[in-house]
RNA sequence: GGAGAAAUACCCAAGUCUGGCUGAAGGGAUCGGUCUUGAAAACCGACAGGGUGUAACAGCCGCGGGGGUUCGAAUCCCUCUUUCUCCGCCA
């Protein structure tokens, strides 16, 4: 959501920034826009002077009262009747143009960073760097589903049978490697200086509308049946909304957290459940990172979070790299965003096990996250990305760490995390 | 789940019964200044937030959120949220 003052100032770079975005059909939106805020304005400025004077003559009143001079008080109360008619078709319409504005201003997508490529769609994101070499074994890398079923680290039969299509029962040592997994993470992130935070894993209707538009709400959020209540698609959701309408203190930024929670998401639309795997799925495990600070210090701060991700894979020695999505693939919310992708020796390419977003101050302005300045209050600028979501980047664990007996090789950084076990044999 | 009490600005807090110079007192904290060799104290000033407009002033919204009554609402009514106390239930 970009600042109306900065539309009507500069409404061709906002329009240039619609046509990097390849959305052509939004750019008439842009002088719908600014209309809509100059009419806005005067309908403001008019009812101001309408209220200016229901209020001199409404305490004009108490006077009068005071004298008992009741029949001249009676005429001063026609008076601010008719006052308060005309206001309230002024102030209904108000309503209706600054609801309108506020739509259009959804929509309209926020300025990205110069660096980020200009590109159409996901074919064109572009590869920023590789870490670890991509390695593709001699022998034969079975699906990820068989080689977990070998291990009878996974039950996706009963799954099916409670909850459905898109769940998984893990067992054993592979259900221990993940919550490795998710443990190593969290620590792995403590150490960074971040502080760990469990939210809640249910959020309001108003924080979900916060922080992401109805369609999107639809096609992910799962609602508790009879309550206002909605389970998380990711820790994101709590951990933002939890300064939704906050004032923050210079002296207290950055806040840099780490947040683990399940997640849930309806994957309605676009690619749907996975029938066999677990790379898509309703329900699964994430530790998060967000990132509230000082607007100067935003692109620092991403540089440092998608690297941390980077550094927590090698770590585990899972060979990744970093793709930056190109203008038209970001979401509207973004100014830059780099995905971290695992390698995948069974399909000989990478595929997306993390995201990091900077999203400038445009989520603190949609939710009122500020900071307090010297003079002004001024928007916060937030950020988000993967530590690690444990089911999905099992499937790079395995394939990676898969011996040619069938066996995984636990990475040594997980093992204190395992009772010390080094080898899963099925 | 039941009964009761409460929510005022960074914090404390008056005002609510009885609607009207409250367009929110007072205190603390914080920031700026005077004084001082420096500090403390004292004194002076600024001080919730939002938005519009202006050369500047003024004016508008705002007392947990939303709605209503009224000429006029912090104050009365409805509703939601949150907190506290008591009872019940329960990991």
């Amino acid at each position: 959501m970009l600042d109306i003052k900065f539309v009507r100032k500069y409404p061709e770079i906002v329009k240039e920034n619609i046509r990097k975005k390849f959305q052509d059909h939004k750019l008439p939106l842009v002088d719908e826009v600014i209309e809509l805020d100059a009419k806005i304005r005067e309908d403001k400025q008019e009812g101001d002077k309408l209220r200016a004077e229901r209020n001199t003559v409404s305490n004009s009143i108490g006077l009068l009262m005071r004298e008992k001079k009741i029949d001249e008080a009676n005429e001063k109360k026609k008076q601010v009747q008719a006052i308060n008619l005309k206001l309230e078709t002024l102030e209904k319409e108000e309503e209706e143009l600054s609801e309108k504005l506020k739509k259009i201003m959804m929509v309209i997508p926020n300025i990205i960073d110069p660096s980020v490529p200009i590109g159409k769609d996901d074919s064109e994101n572009v590869e920023i760097e590789k870490f670890l070499e991509p390695k593709v074994p001699e022998y034969e890398i079975p699906y990820h589903v068989d080689i977990l079923e070998k291990l009878k680290g996974i039950d996706l039969e009963s799954a099916r049978k409670v909850a459905g299509n898109g769940f998984y029962y893990l067992t054993g040592n592979i259900a221990r490697l993940h919550s490795a997994v998710i443990t190593y993470a969290r620590d792995f992130m403590i150490n960074k200086g971040f502080t760990y935070c469990i939210p809640p894993f249910m959020i309001r209707s108003n924080v979900v509308t916060g922080v992401m538009s109805f369609d999107e709400m639809d096609a992910m959020m799962y609602k508790i049946e009879g309550e206002d209540l909605y389970l998380i698609g990711t820790s994101e959701h709590s951990m933002i909304g939890k300064f939704i309408d906050t004032i923050l203190d210079k002296k207290d930024l950055p806040y840099t957290l780490t947040s683990y929670s399940p997640c849930f998401r309806k994957e309605k639309g676009a690619h749907g459940i996975e029938e066999r795997g677990i790379y898509r799925i309703h329900q699964f495990e994430k530790q998060e990172m967000i990132v509230v600070c000082e607007p100067e210090d935003s692109m620092k701060w991403f540089e440092k979070l998608y690297h941390y991700t980077v550094e927590l894979f090698t770590s585990m020695q899972i060979p990744v790299r970093t793709l930056e999505c190109c203008s038209g693939d970001l979401a509207d919310l973004k100014v830059k965003s780099i995905d971290v992708e695992a390698w995948s020796p069974r399909q000989k390419k990478y595929f997306e096990v993390g995201s990091c977003s900077n999203l400038g101050d445009a989520q603190a302005r949609r939710l009122g996250i500020r900071i307090k300045g010297e003079k002004e209050n001024y928007f916060a600028h937030t950020l988000n990305n993967t530590v690690v979501a444990p089911p999905r980047m099992l499937i790079a664990l395995v394939e990676n760490h898969l011996q040619q007996d069938g066996s995984i090789n636990v990475p040594e950084v997980l093992r204190p995390y395992m009772g010390g076990l080094e080898v899963i044999k099925p």
